[in-house]
DNA sequence: GTATATTATCTTCCCAGGAAGACATATGGT
DNA sequence: ACCATATGTCTTCCTGGGAAGATAATATAC
């Protein structure tokens, strides 16, 4: 019963007792879980030879259906990191052949990344790898947890704005 | 109703609909969730002048209670970060003054870290700010709503041994 | 039409943390 | 007592991303 979390809260109500520490339990949790998660889909990622960001290109160009582009400008909205982050993913799946930059049409400051047969058979091979990893992490929650946890996320983003 | 998240996994139902997409709803919504959060709790450790690693160290430090002290190794552990990050973010404190290394009795190999006056004014002062600021964060969801999401946050968390 | 501001991308520099190993010390087997 | 192994800490090297600015092209004001 009492778990990492809860020691350290109670922990907390000792040394603290003026301070209501009573939140520390679900944001704590919530990034402990995050974490964890987020290891988890990236030794997936790491099979098809992609790390995080990468996956994370691939996977936007992928969803946008045919004919798989995007201006990286757009591509740092979507991921939501910065234009020099996308750079450097972009060099880095280039590299290895996964994308193309292309000049784009009528406006030559623009480029156009563009995935590759290559690329798009990669990322058709990981994401399809990446759904059956989340259905297994999902497994720990029944159906009506899932949907429990899954109104309370959306309905604390919309608060936040996100 | 077409939340970011939902657009996305609309997206994948057209392009891959040999997949189902829906886990992609609660664990997207959960990362960003989580950093969202998390960049709140850092504005709060930076108008402290810490980092979210020195912040960590502190208040590991400081909820131990007196003496304030612990091993390298048992930070180490307790913020699940690999001991070279220790290293350094204790390199980053002690050139603040908010914490000391000092060897440790019966080990030569061992030291013991611990706060100094300044350090404990420091954790205290912005720990108090931290916990203010998750309550703020947690005016999103009213008790119920709290409550239930601690419930599954836990319920998970178990499931996956945390 | 020219100057100014804006936009799109990329580059440079920096920082935090991980991985692996160096180093010193401690422990256990024989 | 000796040697192999384990432990605790720190160092080195590397990687990914952010911030700020460089660069080039476009849009806007006048």
């Amino acid at each position: 019963m009492a778990d990492h979390v809860e020691t350290i809260r109670q922990q907390w109500r000792t040394e603290r007792p003026d301070l209501d520490v009573s939140p520390l339990g679900i944001i704590a949790r919530l990034h402990r879980l995050a974490d964890d998660l987020r290891n988890e889909l990236v030794a997936t990622y790491a099979d098809f030879g992609l790390g995080e960001g990468e996956f994370d290109v691939l996977a936007t160009l992928r969803r946008q259906g045919e004919p798989f582009e995007l201006a990286p400008g757009e591509i740092a909205r979507r991921t939501m990191v910065t234009s020099g982050a996308v750079s450097k993913r972009i060099d880095r799946l280039e590299a290895d052949a996964l994308v193309e930059r292309r000049e784009a049409a009528g406006d030559r400051r623009g480029r156009v990344v563009a995935l590759t047969p290559a690329g798009r058979e990669r990322i058709d091979a990981a994401f399809a790898a990446h759904v059956a990893n989340e259905h297994r992490l999902l497994d720990a929650l029944d159906a009506q947890r899932r949907e429990r946890l899954e109104e309370l996320l959306r309905h604390w983003s919309e608060h936040r704005g996100l």
